[in-house]
DNA sequence: TCTTTTTACGCAAACGTTTGAGTTTTATGG
DNA sequence: CCATAAAACTCAAACGTTTGCGTAAAAAGA
């Protein structure tokens, strides 16, 4: 169904119909005449072309908006299917359909060398897009070229002029440790990712403003995963690390790492203590109670969304480097070493 | 930039740009206009305006695709952030990227009596949609009016004329409880949501079969989330409840339960037996690990993605109704109940 | 009854493309 | 040198809207 269809049926103008239908021209029709389209649009489910809406309105004063976002999720080997940035994105669109847009996530991992990649982006306009999980600089900078308006989110600030909210990993990492250090350990293991990875950064600065030496041996490079964490600390076990205290870049690392601590015998936090980031609905019903640093993902999905939105719709301030405050949330998972 | 401005620029015509530029017609222009051409789309940065093209390829033989479909979370009071959800999402987005399709997420509860949704809907042209979750009749034909090819995935088959993948939730449960029946258990408690849920008909269906009449007391009707089944398990066990065994709507729920199993008391599985729904990644790795029904996610959204895509695209093959199969992943929550 | 205002409506251009059909130029062959 | 074919290019319509401007009819005022 088209305006003409409509208008040929009811015998009037398209104009006329156009007019009735975006009800702001006043008196654009007679009451005969409006009763009449609309009687023709109810009954055959017309729906306006919002393809050729929005040609004929990129015109207009300030732009015209295509009421959209995307979420991209920068890094996804395992991010799209971990609660935490489930729970992100769903703050993110929550929030932004508050502002009647909508949001098109794209989950798979994001590369550019990947000749649909670019279509993809290009094809499907939105007026901006929010970055999650991992992003450096380059990539931040071709996304600019093609969006506008930019806005980045998750764990890791990046120190460039965009957008940002933030809650600091490495800050949080760094917590997270020193409450293991002011437990009494001395013995602390690190599973997770490495490689520039800012969750590393602070837990090596936590070790070392306490001068504790920084033991290779007691570190496992794993994705961040149920699995990656199970085979982190199995890895660990098996090879005789004497670790007191494990501290696990996430939750969901942080169950598997469990499993394989309890695996091998050692009750928690008895045995050994363990810690992790980001507070997933389920950690709190673990057994034992998971103790984490608890990020406030929530806040940081609306106030992207925000940010990003006022942004696109004129607020034009310098660029904003928002970063949320984290807790520890003090559960049962950890507890002072045994003495020996 | 607009084809209008490079023409004007190159000192040819609009309908040369337009051919050199989709190199679609072989000899389209000489070699130097091409360059020429060429050389001020690189310049000037031009990227098609893919509003005006999708307008004019509207018309097209078998109709042109915007190569998006949306994902429509039908019941999202917590889906959106649960594991199972999020994996189904990104297997149906990782099939759809196979195909050159972006998906458009909406994890809002979708709501048709709220004033933005059908505005977001028939604003924000798709291709088709998948609706996942749970879908009555009148809503999935209320769909089909908007779009012309939708297709469901999630546990709760329809009897009706549309494409649909499913799992069937019902006889999951059923098996699930089967399970537990098999192992010698009489006194089985449910908790999750009863209300127009099959797989509470699957848990009725079993106790029925076996002839163990249904004990309303017995189950607790909550939200399926961590905190819903630790609440339902705790109201139960407060109220008295004597059960030997637990059925938990999903694994989420099944958490939840298990912590207040354990709060209360009881080890698993020698003093309770727990089983639920969905086997999400951290299932294996709990303590203890948790015998759950295993569905089949990823094959549920690849070919969701798959049948949705080949509807759009031509393939017209009578409406499908897939059956995917689970299997009991049995692990350590579950033990013939103890003998008193 | 004649002007003036209001109400109701239509015309046509424009948004940036694509494309069939036509027109001009250049090359080919005889 | 002319006819013809091929190559290079242009015209203009169409996609479904929105909207400024113009006009006819009805209502109001005198």
């Amino acid at each position: 169904m088209t305006l003409k269809e409509i208008a040929e049926e009811a015998g009037v103008s398209i104009s006329t119909v156009s007019r009735v239908i975006n009800k702001n021209s006043p008196g654009a029709a007679s009451k005969e005449v409006q009763d009449k389209i609309w009687e023709i649009v109810r009954r055959t489910g017309y729906t306006p072309n919002s393809t050729a809406r929005s040609l004929k309105m990129g015109e207009k004063k300030g732009g015209v908006h295509s009421k959209s976002i995307a979420c991209l999720f920068a890094r996804t080997d395992n991010a799209a299917t971990d609660l935490f940035f489930s729970s992100l994105a769903r703050s993110i669109e929550q929030e932004a359909f508050r502002h009647n847009y909508v949001v098109k996530y794209s989950f798979s991992s994001f590369d550019f060398n990947h000749p649909n990649t670019f279509r993809l982006i290009t094809d499907n306009q939105v007026d901006g897009v929010v970055i999650l999980g991992r992003c450096d600089k380059p990539m931040l900078k071709m996304m600019k070229q093609y969006f506008h308006y930019v806005a980045y989110t998750g764990l890791n600030p990046l120190d460039a002029k965009y957008d940002q909210i933030v809650c600091d990993g490495c800050l949080a990492a760094e917590a997270a440790v020193n409450h293991l250090i002011d437990l009494g350990h001395k013995k602390i293991a690190y599973i997770g990712e490495i490689k520039s990875e800012n969750r590393y950064a602070g837990y090596c600065s936590a070790l070392a403003s306490h001068k504790i030496p920084l033991n290779k041996s007691y570190r496992a490079d794993v994705i961040l995963s149920a699995e990656g964490g199970y085979q982190g600390a199995k890895k660990l076990l098996e090879a005789g690390c004497d670790a007191t205290a494990f501290f696990c870049c996430n939750d969901t690392t942080a169950i598997g790492a469990m499993r394989a601590l309890q695996e091998s015998g050692r009750s928690i936090p008895k045995n050994a203590s363990i810690i992790s980031i980001d507070d997933i609905e389920t950690a709190q019903y673990l057994t034992p109670m998971l103790t984490t640093v608890h990020i406030p993902v929530e806040e940081m999905g609306q106030m992207t969304a925000k940010i990003l939105i006022d942004r696109i719709e004129g607020g034009h301030h310098l660029p904003l480097k928002i970063n949320l405050p984290f807790y520890i949330a003090s559960r049962d998972s950890c507890a002072p070493p045994k003495v020996i």
